[in-house]
DNA sequence: CTACCATGTTTAATAAATTAAACAACCCCT
DNA sequence: AGGGGTTGTTTAATTTATTAAACATGGTAG
């Protein structure tokens, strides 16, 4: 956990044009305080440092969400790269399956159980919201396109990708699609 | 950005089973100042804020991505219950259908497809991590404890709650059940 | 009931962050 | 060239957080 506040601190500030003196003065501390802290010679309380972002504005949380999180490097998965847990559950009784998409470090997900009626097609191509999203196709075909990359999945397969990226689905067959899916954070 | 450090350190320590002193030595700071941030009486610095959480463990993200969610009043969805998103879905060609799950404010979420054969049982009780999960029942029928509540889930029905509430899945039929679970933060 | 061990709280001494003000460097303008 | 304005940096004084140790409470065993 090796958190480069300066560091953070300065890039902030420097993509949102202002300089040491404009954001002490909108944040109530000295600029000397933001000098030192964005050198690593002071490791501001967090009530400071919540006075200095609020002259951004920001929130701690997105503050130190700053894990830019490299997009997840496989998109989609077929049926038999879906990871079993079951087996490291504890406690359980009899044959379950617990099978799950990628290997996520998930952030806020929002739950989805789609349809999709022959020929139907989203055209949503870009997020505002920063998100991921994520789902398992359960009857039917769906033709799915994420960037520069398609996919036709079936049941059982799945998906998981950064919805930052423009992404389409398609319902390329002459049967009812039936997926479910999550998003995160949530699209609504 | 009112943001109570003192109250969700506690929150999380209590959460992990940890006293004061033996946060402290894990995290290599006195129990004096354990007790003081707990109070709002001092307002750490970042540097000691991360050896707190080093001996949680626990990122400076996490810690401040807790806008506290208060538990979601309904935990039983019947199908009629979902919320259809498709018409709030801008851009969409043909017939498409999203329905979510309840009103969520996800965190983390971890997908799941569960499967449960005929009779099988998960006796999990307690979950020491702090997290919430849902699904959507695929195929079959299964039977969903939490808490007090009881309630017998089939296709199309779906489930959403605070899992540090006890709880048990148990497929009472004589047909094979499916189901698309998410939990957030990832069960392991 | 008493002794003991764990818990969270408080207090005076110490260490560290924050301030206020001065410093140096750079750019622009006349 | 030389002001006037800005930038980021530094330094001594002050405020604040942190420590170390004592205090108070609660439960539990003998």
């Amino acid at each position: 956990m090796d958190f480069d506040v300066g560091t953070r601190l300065k890039q902030i500030r420097e993509q949102h044009g202002l300089s040491q003196r404009a954001l002490a003065q909108k944040a109530g501390v000295t600029n000397g305080t933001i000098s030192l802290i964005e050198q690593n010679r002071s490791s501001p309380s967090v009530s400071s440092l919540r006075k200095v972002l609020q002259g951004i504005p920001m929130t701690l949380a997105e503050f130190f969400s700053s894990d830019d999180l490299p997009p997840p490097e496989q998109i989609f998965f077929k049926n038999s790269e879906l990871v079993e847990l079951a087996g490291e559950l504890k406690g359980t009784v009899g044959k379950v399956s617990f099978r799950q998409v990628g290997d996520l470090r998930g952030r806020n997900l929002q739950i989805l159980h789609e349809r999709y009626a022959p020929g139907a097609d989203t055209g949503r191509t870009m997020l505002q919201h920063e998100s991921e999203e994520g789902g398992i196709v359960v009857r039917g075909q769906i033709e799915l396109t994420v960037g520069d990359r398609k996919e036709l999945l079936g049941p059982g397969d799945a998906y998981f990708f950064d919805s930052r990226i423009p992404h389409r689905f398609r319902n390329v067959g002459e049967e009812e699609c039936e997926l479910i899916s999550a998003c995160t954070p949530p699209y609504l």
